[in-house]
DNA sequence: ACTGTTGCCTAACGATCGTTCGGTCGTCGT
DNA sequence: ACGACGACCGAACGATCGTTAGGCAACAGT
């Protein structure tokens, strides 16, 4: 009968359909970053704002308004609004890859499952920052993506090297190693989206089934 | 050896890295929009701007610079500049639902096969509307956006009753339903950010490969 | 020949944009 | 006691925003 299969006993959630670009509420940057004093209201504020209505939707005096400020008050703590965004792109991305440098495991195997969930912690943990770093990129001048994009270049690399590692031990059975990267990694940046109050996983329970799929479309056999 | 990995025949492309939130450059639409005349003009250039720099990112100066008009005439063709972004997220929707309504199958292995084939190629074949569709829905009024969210909901429950029923047959075998179809829809969705004209697969090749994945994220034992 | 319609224009509207200037506080080292 | 300093502010800068008004030229139907 499928109509058992309708309650989270069954694994079947409704997934929330709804506008707004993230599904998260809390507002939240990684605890390396310091909160205190006006700098840190304005990154936070701009975090939720810029990841919201996205960093062109969002004026300084919105920025100003939601901090408790006049705007010239913002042009105290940082030199333009770009620079705000620059700050939020560079400590998502800096978190992110640190995350993955700091994945454990010797095998392939192992190695694959520590990186596809230290990828989805931190887009489970932090989807807004996820979000902001993913999505507005592009409003960054090419000099201030450019520390991005090498962090970028660099998590791809990590991936890969694991895919190729298991494929030449043959552990790894996957019909292309380049579309598995993006399948892997695209399916772990959008849980940035969906992921929020609403859903009944804690940030472990889905980057552990996630990367259970990753082993997966690697045909580990399980 | 892990040196001769590094080359096309053994499937290890170099992800490209850039700023840019798509890879694409073909600036495209179904065939079922009529293209003849300024409307049409707008609309493709809209789609190119607002996949390139977003909606907030784009203004009516440089949408109608892009046509070879002028501002005003814009407003001759399209009552607002919400109008444009409105007409274009419909059509992203409805060409993406209606792929996946047309998508056969009658088990449920085959159903998921191709219903995420169908799902990629929307992606793929039209990454700057699919973009468009994703990412700037947020961009519109509540009332504007409702047609484009129901349409979101019935493609993810067509494809969570196809989880489901394979789960009820006993051909599926995964750890959580919710959690594959996130996963599934997810990765399908970045696809619009890769692909592009440097990719050297069809669109036809990175579907078939992704419904692959689909199935052994299903559990499918092939 | 006339009238209405259509497509596009120039010019400008008020609003809002990111940013800067000049100043006023309170705080703290000396 | 005093001077430097950092935090914050009101006010305003020029630029650009989305949008509108009004008009000109080409073409249609009658």
């Amino acid at each position: 009968m499928g109509l058992v299969a309708n309650d989270r006993s069954a694994g079947n959630v409704t997934i929330p359909v709804e506008q707004r670009r993230i599904a998260a509420e809390e507002v939240r940057l990684p605890p390396s970053v310091l909160l205190e004093g006006t700098p840190g209201r304005i990154l936070l504020e701009a975090l939720r704002l810029f990841a919201e209505r996205g960093f062109h939707g969002t004026s300084i005096r919105d920025l100003a308004e939601a901090c408790g400020i006049r705007p010239a008050t913002l042009y105290a703590h940082f030199p333009a609004k770009e620079q705000v965004l620059a700050e939020l792109i560079r400590i998502g991305h800096e978190d992110h890859y640190g995350r993955l440098a700091r994945a454990g495991g010797t095998d392939p195997v192992s190695r694959l499952r520590a990186v596809v969930r230290e990828h989805v912690l931190a887009h489970a943990e932090y989807p807004l920052l996820a979000t902001v770093a993913n999505n507005e990129l592009h409003a960054l001048s090419a000099e201030m993506a450019a520390p991005a994009l090498l962090i970028r270049a660099d998590g791809r690399q990590l991936l890969i090297d694991i895919l190729n590692a298991g494929i030449d031990e043959g552990v790894f059975a996957l019909p292309d190693p380049f579309l598995a990267v993006t399948a892997i990694s695209g399916m772990g940046m959008r849980v940035a989206n969906w992921y929020g109050s609403g859903v009944p996983y804690t940030p472990e329970e889905v980057a552990d089934t996630y990367a259970e799929f990753a082993l997966r479309v690697a045909g580990v056999s399980t």
